[in-house]
DNA sequence: ATGATAATAGAAAACGTTTTCTATGGCTGT
DNA sequence: ACAGCCATAGAAAACGTTTTCTATTATCAT
């Protein structure tokens, strides 16, 4: 059955069609209202609703926001995800979710395609900003669409010059290596993201400037990469294990990390926080149900994703937001005496 | 600046538009080789890309598929995002994803918003499908936006007649209750959701039936309800705690619930499983760090949302998807004698 | 009265595609 | 040599809007 359009309201009320337009964009055009009324009602009752792709393709640009994220069934993205939509609606947008599976080439797959849409802003979270040839096609796409008031943010920004919304994350692991210092540690660990990510670089610059200020010795012995993972945490752990064997806490540049590492920790019947203390960045929801409950940086992901969206919206050249975190207390760090 | 158009494209190339439009559409019409060449070019030079609006418009039909969560920083929701959004990519669709945040009245809203941007059909999770007002509204709209071809699948259906994809919850609630009978349980308690809601009640009708058939008697003083969340099976297990002194099972309607269950027992000072197994349904991720690892029929949340997707693009009149579940089994539950 | 202004309304062009319809030249079979 | 067909191509209409431009009254100050 064919939709109703705005020609079939415009018939039914005795009206032009320029005339039904005026009224639903309730532009400031003076319309008369007995005319008003009679549209109202012809909408009304054939229950008419503007066709979108008509009007996108009239006023030039769509109320889609579209965000790519790595998984969107990570909580981490979910939240943000969750900010994207909730702040998008409010302001009458739209957001078109792409879960690119971790694969950087569907990133581009959907930029491409989210760009077909002519939508109004991308949120970037797809992960694949630290590969580097994909860097630099994204980077070529970026400057193109860029011309064509195409707007980006990106959520991990590693280095580029694009706008951004994220957290300090040099600070992140100055804070909860301080944090640790303040408790008596002086043996501290750290497990680090991937080599080259610039989010573990940074994590791990903080961590280590924290360390020489409060006068402690800093050792390439006390560093462990991983991948993020819970996998990866805990094989990092094992490693660090056999190494090291005077520390008292390890930070992990994540809560996957953490979690993973711990559990290599417990398995060689040691307890938490009683023999090693344990802080990361993140504050996952299994932070909160980890065991023991795990003390965290917590990174405001909702709000990021609503930041992002505001960037979008509003009409600013260039954007740099960092967001504030907080320490969440819980019950992996032990105070020494 | 101007986007580039098929205009472009086809001036570049000395040919005309239709021309362009056929060779990017590749259908079945004989172009020589020299102009598909041509064109080729052009496009790849100037970077051309359809615009989307403009082909919806023409072609009558969008490449969206719609999807209105409760609330999508729910990993039970984000699984289902994460195989809705795979699944529309692999067959050429692109998803919009809507979180109502457990306000009903948004879910209708959304609804409208799909429908405005004759998106290709739309999947329910909205979960306002149990409040009855709100029912009969969507119901109507429902009505009439199939008349113009609006898929609709529902992961809910809450008794309603329209195509779903979803678990049988009576059998998920009859095979819980088995499961803890076969390990020698004889009395089971059962933590329900809401008393008016579908799901619930079909998973208490399992229960009771499992019960009945195992020759065990029947009394609703085992049944507790609550509003399938973690504070609600706290507060329905201290019901149950108070008035049955002799159990030693429960099972829960969904995670939520028995976790929270789970912490009003260990407050009494009780072990898990030693004093009172628990089971329950939904397998979140949540389950399996639970402390301890809870048993649960897993839900394919993944594969529900794929399939949602299928029955939306495939061309049925009816769709009714029951998917297989299974138990998995960790460490709540004790196997008695 | 008269020209100017304001209020109201519709016709028509435009957005960027797809598709139908028409046109042309060459080939085929008789 | 001619009707019919095939391969190739473009013109133009259509999709459903918004917006610009033009038109008609009514009102107002002179």
């Amino acid at each position: 059955m064919k939709n109703t359009s705005i020609v079939d309201v415009a018939k039914l009320a005795g009206v032009s069609i320029t005339t039904v337009s005026r009224i639903i964009n309730n532009v400031s055009y003076p319309v008369s209202d007995e005319k008003r009324k009679r549209v109202l009602k012809a909408i009304e009752k054939l229950h008419y609703r503007p066709n979108i792709a008509a009007q996108h393709l009239k006023k030039r640009f769509s109320d889609i926001i579209g965000l790519i994220v790595r998984d969107i069934s990570d909580p981490y993205f979910g939240d943000i995800a969750k900010g994207v939509t909730e702040r998008a609606s409010q302001l009458g947008y739209l957001s078109l979710v792409c879960s690119t599976g971790r694969n950087p080439e569907n990133e581009l797959r959907y930029h491409d395609i989210l760009w077909q849409h002519r939508v109004k802003g991308i949120i970037l979270a797809g992960g694949g900003l630290d590969q580097l040839d994909y860097k630099q096609k994204l980077s070529k796409q970026l400057a193109r669409h860029d011309k064509y008031g195409l707007k980006i943010v990106a959520l991990a920004p590693q280095g580029m010059e694009i706008p951004y919304v994220m957290i300090d994350n040099y600070e992140a692991g100055k804070r909860i290596t301080e944090y640790l210092i303040q408790r008596g540690h002086r043996n501290i660990c750290f497990i680090s993201g991937p080599q080259k990510v610039y989010t573990s670089i940074e994590r791990l610059k903080g961590y280590k400037d924290a360390i020489d200020r409060a006068g402690i010795e800093f050792s390439m012995e006390y560093v462990s990469y991983s991948d993020f993972t819970r996998k990866g945490g805990y094989d990092a752990c094992k490693v660090l294990l056999s190494k090291v064997k005077n520390m008292t806490a390890i930070c992990g540049a994540n809560d996957n990390i953490v979690i993973g590492a711990m559990s290599a920790v417990k398995e060689q019947g040691l307890n938490i926080p009683e023999d090693i203390s344990f802080i990361s960045i993140g504050d996952l929801t299994e932070a909160m149900y980890a065991d023991p409950p795990l003390t965290t940086l917590s990174i405001p992901r909702y709000e990021i994703g609503m930041l992002a969206v505001d960037a979008i919206v509003e009409d600013k050249d260039s954007i740099a937001v960092i967001v504030d975190t907080k320490i969440i207390e819980r019950r992996s760090v032990k105070t020494l005496n």
